[in-house]
RNA sequence: GGGGCUGUGGCGCAGUUGGGAGCGCGCAAGACUGGCAGUCUUGAGGUCAGGGGUUCGAUCCCCCUCAGCUCCA
C-alpha cells in the first residue's frame, strides 16, 4: 500500500465517523511567536485545545506537514543517521472537541489498525499511563488487543502536556513489534525501551485534566481528544521496510540523488547511506519551507531553513554531487509530493531560483575558506602541533561563515583536534560587543515605573493641540518641581498630544506654553507603557509642577511624519505585491525628513521592480483611498489579515490601520487622512544592510516634489555643459568620455615620440666610457609619470649604461634612475638615486636596476644639477675605466 | 545597532620591507597542420570601487563613502 491510499484511507475513514477533514495548514504558526515552525498536529487547534477559540466543529481529522529543527531540542545532527529522523515530517491525526473521548479513541484507533490496514494483532503493543485504569480497562472491553500486551508507563512516556499550565492529560501509544532482529539485544529490551523493536506508531492524548499555576490539577469540564501518528512511521510498518527512508516517501528522490553520484545507495547499508538520507530529508523540509515564503536568512526561521540546505550540501559534498544539484532535486520532491501538496509546483520555480542562488552562496563560502584550512593544515602539520587554533575558528567561522564541520573532518585525517573552548572564548567577545553596543544605547530613565499613578492621556490621535497639566518634571537626571530657562527638561503631563516615539515612527516635536514660560519640546518617548515622557529645553521663563500649558505639535513635521508612515505602509504592501508574500518587514524608521524601511529579500532588487514598486505606490495614492485606523481585539484583526510581526507585542486591544483593498496592518502610529495627502512617493536609494535583508530610503510629500526639482536642475545645468542637441545627454556624456580617452591615448603616444626624437639630438651629449654610456637629464614635467615615458625612450637607445631623469615639477624634483641588467651589480642607481634625495631634503629608492626619488627643489637648480652631473660622472667613468677590457687604455 | 573580510582587464584571480600593474581563461590578428582538435607568435583590453590624507612617490599605509559577503545583537 502505497502512502498516496494510506493517506486516502486514513482521512477517509474518519470522515465517515463524522470527523470533518481539515486540510494541513502552514508551517508557519499563525499567530504564534513562541513557536518557530509548525511542529505537531494539534498546533492549529491549540487555540481550540485552550479554550480561547470558539468553534462549532466537534471532529476533525488532518494530515498536517510538520518540521522540527532548530529550537530548544533540536536534533537537526541526528537526522540521517537514525531510521526515524526527519526534520520534515507529516503527522496524521484525529481531534474530538469536548466530543467524544477515550472508548471511541480508542476503538478508532485499533480499528484503523487491524481492520482497515491489516495489521496483525500479534505485533501490536499498548502503552496506557501508570494511573489511568479507565484506559487500560476500556483497551480491554472494545479491542482484541492481546491481554498481555498491555504495559504502563511512567510520566515520561505516557503524560502528556502543552505547557507548564494548561490542559493535560494521560496518552495511550500503540507500538509494533518489529521482531528481535531491530532489538539492541539487551536481555532488558521491553516496551518502552530506546531501540528499534518497539515502534511508537500512534500516540492518542487524553487531554482531561487543566494544571494551575500551582500546579494543581483540575478535572476540564469537556474533555478532548488528541491524537498523532507519523506518516513516514506507519508507511515504513506498512510497506514492512526497515526505515522510513525507505518507503516511497523518499526512495524516488534518493533514487534521483544516485543519478548524480557514483557512491551506491546501499538500502541502509552502504557506507554513505546516511549522506543519501540527510540530502533526502532536507530537501523535503526545505522545499516546503520555502514554498511558505521563507527564505535562508541569519535569524530565526530563516536561519533554521539556511542550516538545513547548508547541511545538505555539506552531504552533497560526500556523495560528489555535482553544482547546481539543489534546483534539479527540488523538482524531485515536488513531483514525489505532487498528488498531496499540488501547489508545489506552482511556486516551484521561485523555490529553485532561491536554491540556487543558496548554494552558489555556500559554494562561495566554501572556496573563501578551504584554502585558509588548508594552509593552517599544513602549518600545524610543520610545527607538528596537534591543536587546530581556537582564533583561527574563530575567523573562519565570523568572518567566512565557514562550516566548522567541515574543519572538523578536514583537521581529524591529520589527527589534529579543534580549540572549541578558544572558540567559545571568542564568540564570547563577539556576543559581548553586540551587548554592549546596544544597551550602551538605551538611556535610562530614572524614575521607577510606578511613580505614575495614571496612564498618560494619548489624544495625537485626533488633534496637534490641547490643554494639559505638570504632572512631573525631570532636570537632567533629577526629580523637580519647578525649571527655568536653559534648562534640559523631561515633562510628564497628565495628557498630551505628543505622539512618542514608537513602531518606527519618530517623536513630535512641538512647543509647550505656560503661564510664566515656554519649553522647547525635541522629542517624546515611551520609558514604561501607559508613560509618555516630553524631553526639551526650557526656552524663557520657568515652568512648575501643577501648571496648565498649551502643547503645540509642530503641525508641518507631524504631517510629513504621517504621510511618510502611511506610504511606508503602501510601500510594504507594493513590495509584498511585486517581490512576493516572503518580503517581511525587517525594521523601519519614519521621520519628518523621510523613511527608511528594511525588509527580508535575498538579493538587491532590479531597477525595473524598484520601479514598479514606486509605480504602484503612486497609483494607490492617486487613488486617493481613505485610510481607516481603528481599534478591535486582536482576534478580529488577524481574521482580516492583519500583517503582525513577532518582534512587536501588542495586547488583546489593537490599532489596525488599514487601505481598503491594499494594505492591512497593526501599527500604533499616526497617519494620513487619506492618501492622496501622501502626494507622491519617490525612492531615493535600494541598498542591503545584512545578508538577506534590504533596505529602501524615500521621500514623500513636497519632500518628493523638491527632491525632483533639484533633479532637474541638475539635468538642466548637465545640458547646459554639455549641450547635447537633440542627442540623449547620455549619449552625448559617453561621446565625450570617449573622446576623452582617445585625446589621452593619442597624447601619450605624441609624447613619447617627441621624447624619443629629443633623444636622439642628445644622444651626442651623453657620456661614453667603453661600451657604456652614462646620460644624466634634466626636464621640466607637468606629470610626474612622464618621467617613465621619457625613460623609455631614452634607455632604448643605450644597450648597456645607466640613466639618471631629473625633473622638475612645480617647486619638486623627481628622479628617476636606471641602469640596464649588466649593469645592474657593477653601477647600483639606486644609491645615486638616494643620495641626491636626501641631499634635497627628501626621500628615494627602489631596486639597484630601478630606483625613484625627490624633495623639494633647492634654491639654486642650476649648481645642484651641476654638481650631480659632475659627480656621477666622475664615479662612473672611474669604475669603468679601472673595470672593463674595453676602457680603451690597455696596456 | 556593533564588529570582521572583500572590491585589480569581459570572467576567475596573483600582486610585502611603498618604487615600471601582472597571470589564466576569453577576445582579435597571424603562423603551423590535409581537415578538425590543438600548438605557437603578436595584439587590443585597466579612473587598481569612489573620495580625501600621509609621502619625493600609494594597488599597498590611514580616514570617509559605496557595493558584496559574514558574525553578533
Amino acid at each position: 500500500m502505497n502512502s498516496w491510499e494510506l493517506r486516502q484511507k486514513f482521512l477517509l475513514y474518519f470522515n465517515g465517523s463524522g470527523h470533518d477533514v481539515v486540510p494541513s495548514s502552514s508551517l508557519i504558526p499563525a499567530g504564534d511567536p513562541t513557536l518557530l515552525f509548525t511542529n505537531a498536529g494539534m498546533v492549529p487547534f491549540k487555540d481550540i485545545f485552550l479554550g480561547v477559540e470558539k468553534t462549532s466543529r466537534k471532529r476533525a481529522v488532518s494530515i498536517q506537514k510538520c518540521v522540527r529543527a532548530g529550537g530548544k531540542h533540536n536534533d537537526l545532527d541526528r537526522v540521517g543517521f537514525t531510521r526515524r529522523h526527519h526534520t520534515f515530517f507529516e503527522m496524521m491525526g484525529n481531534f474530538s472537541f469536548g466530543d467524544y473521548f477515550k472508548r471511541e479513541a480508542i476503538s478508532f484507533a485499533w480499528n484503523f489498525l487491524t481492520k482497515e490496514l491489516g495489521l496483525d494483532r500479534k505485533l501490536l503493543w499498548v502503552t496506557v499511563y501508570r494511573e489511568d485504569d479507565e484506559a487500560e480497562s476500556l483497551w480491554r472491553e472494545v479491542t482484541d488487543v492481546l491481554p498481555d500486551r498491555i504495559v504502563r508507563l511512567g510520566e515520561k512516556d505516557n503524560f502528556w502536556q502543552m505547557g507548564d499550565t494548561g490542559p493535560c492529560g494521560p496518552c495511550s501509544e500503540i507500538l509494533v513489534d518489529q521482531g528481535e532482529r531491530f532489538s539492541c539485544g539487551s536481555p532488558e529490551c521491553k516496551v518502552g525501551c530506546d531501540c528499534d523493536r518497539y515502534l511508537e506508531i500512534w500516540n492518542l492524548v487524553f487531554m482531561q485534566y487543566d494544571r494551575n499555576a500551582e500546579g494543581i490539577l483540575s478535572p476540564l469540564p469537556r474533555p478532548s481528544i488528541d491524537t498523532g501518528m507519523g506518516l513516514e512511521r506507519l508507511s515504513a510498518v506498512v510497506q514492512q521496510k526497515d526505515s522510513n527512508f525507505e518507503t516511497d516517501l523518499f526512495m524516488p528522490l534518493i533514487r534521483s540523488i544516485q543519478g548524480y553520484s557514483r557512491v551506491p545507495y546501499g538500502a541502509g547499508e552502504g557506507s554513505l547511506d546516511h549522506a543519501y538520507r540527510v540530502i533526502a530529508d532536507h530537501l523535503r523540509s526545505s522545499v516546503f519551507l520555502l514554498h511558505e515564503g521563507i527564505a535562508p536568512s541569519n535569524e530565526g526561521r530563516g536561519h533554521v531553513l539556511r542550516r538545513i540546505i547548508r547541511r545538505a550540501l555539506l552531504f552533497g559534498r560526500e556523495l560528489g554531487l555535482p553544482h547546481p544539484i539543489l534546483p534539479s532535486l527540488a523538482e524531485s520532491v515536488a513531483n514525489m509530493m505532487e498528488k498531496p501538496y499540488p501547489e508545489l509546483g506552482t511556486s516551484l520555480s521561485r523555490v529553485q531560483d532561491v536554491l540556487r542562488l543558496e548554494e552558489g552562496r555556500f559554494h562561495q563560502t566554501l572556496e573563501s575558506g578551504l584554502p585558509l584550512v588548508q594552509d593552517m593544515l599544513r602549518t600545524l602539520e610543520k610545527k607538528q602541533e596537534k591543536v587546530f587554533p581556537g582564533e583561527m575558528l574563530f575567523l573562519l567561522h565570523d568572518t567566512h561563515g565557514f562550516p566548522l564541520d567541515i574543519v572538523e573532518d578536514a583537521a581529524r585525517m591529520q589527527g589534529i583536534l579543534l580549540d572549541y573552548k578558544g572558540f567559545e572564548e571568542k564568540m564570547e567577545e563577539q556576543r559581548e560587543r553586540g551587548r554592549s553596543s546596544w544597551t550602551g544605547k538605551k538611556d535610562d530613565f530614572l524614575l521607577p515605573s510606578d511613580r505614575l499613578q495614571r496612564a498618560v492621556e494619548f489624544h495625537g490621535y485626533e488633534k496637534a493641540s490641547m490643554q494639559g497639566s505638570v504632572v512631573l518634571l525631570l532636570k537632567g537626571k533629577e526629580e523637580v518641581k519647578e525649571v527655568h530657562a536653559g534648562d534640559d527638561v523631561l515633562v510628564v503631563l497628565d495628557r498630551t498630544v505628543f505622539y512618542p516615539e514608537g513602531g518606527g515612527q519618530v517623536g513630535d516635536v512641538g512647543d509647550l506654553i505656560g503661564p510664566f514660560g515656554y519649553i522647547r519640546v525635541r522629542g517624546a518617548k515611551k520609558p514604561y507603557p501607559g508613560w509618555i515622557v516630553l524631553s526639551g529645553e526650557v526656552a524663557s521663563g520657568k515652568v512648575a509642577v501643577g501648571e496648565t500649558v498649551d502643547q503645540h505639535v509642530d503641525e508641518e513635521a507631524r504631517q510629513s511624519t504621517e504621510r511618510h508612515h502611511t506610504a511606508t505602509h503602501l510601500l510594504h504592501a507594493a513590495l509584498r505585491t511585486v517581490l512576493g508574500e516572503q518580503v517581511r518587514q525587517a525594521g523601519s524608521l519614519v521621520s519628518p525628513e523621510k523613511l527608511r524601511f528594511d525588509f527580508t529579500y535575498p538579493q538587491p532588487i532590479s531597477p525595473e521592480n524598484l520601479l514598479a514598486v514606486e509605480t504602484l505606490v503612486n497609483g494607490w495614492i492617486f487613488r486617493n483611498s481613505a485610510v481607516d485606523a481603528r481599534e478591535m481585539e486582536k482576534s478580529k484583526a488577524l481574521e482580516m489579515g492583519a500583517l503582525a510581526f513577532f518582534d512587536e507585542k501588542y495586547g488583546d486591544h489593537v490599532r489596525v490601520v488599514q487601505v481598503p483593498g491594499t494594505s492591512v496592518e497593526l501599527c500604533g502610529g499616526t497617519h494620513v487622512r487619506s492618501t492622496g495627502q501622501i502626494g507622491s512617493l519617490l525612492i531615493l536609494q535600494e541598498t542591503g544592510v545584512a545578508a538577506g535583508i534590504r533596505r529602501i530610503e524615500a521621500v514623500a510629500g513636497p519632500l518628493a516634489y523638491q527632491k525632483s526639482v533639484s533633479w532637474r536642475q541638475e539635468l538642466k545645468d548637465l545640458r547646459g555643459l554639455l549641450e547635447p542637441g537633440t542627442v540623449p545627454l547620455e549619449e552625448k556624456a559617453r561621446a565625450i568620455l570617449r573622446e576623452n580617452a582617445t585625446f589621452q591615448k593619442e597624447i601619450q603616444s605624441l609624447k613619447s615620440r617627441l621624447f624619443s626624437l629629443e633623444e636622439k639630438h642628445s644622444r651626442k651629449e651623453f657620456l661614453e666610457v667603453g661600451n657604456h654610456r652614462l646620460a644624466v637629464v634634466h626636464v621640466s614635467l607637468d606629470d610626474p609619470k612622464e618621467l617613465r615615458t621619457r625613460m623609455d625612450a631614452i634607455k632604448s637607445g643605450i644597450p648597456s649604461g645607466a640613466v639618471l631623469l631629473i625633473g622638475e615639477i612645480g617647486d619638486k624634483l623627481s628622479f628617476l634612475g636606471w641602469t640596464s641588467p649588466d649593469l645592474g651589480e657593477a653601477f647600483p642607481i639606486s644609491l645615486w638615486v638616494k643620495t641626491l634625495s636626501a641631499e634635497v631634503g627628501g626621500r628615494g629608492g627602489g631596486k639597484p636596476s630601478w630606483a625613484e626619488g625627490g624633495g623639494p627643489k633647492p634654491d639654486d637648480v642650476g649648481s645642484f644639477l651641476q654638481s650631480a652631473r659632475n659627480r656621477l660622472e666622475e664615479a662612473f667613468r672611474s669604475r669603468f675605466h679601472m673595470a672593463g677590457p674595453l676602457s680603451g687604455r690597455v696596456g
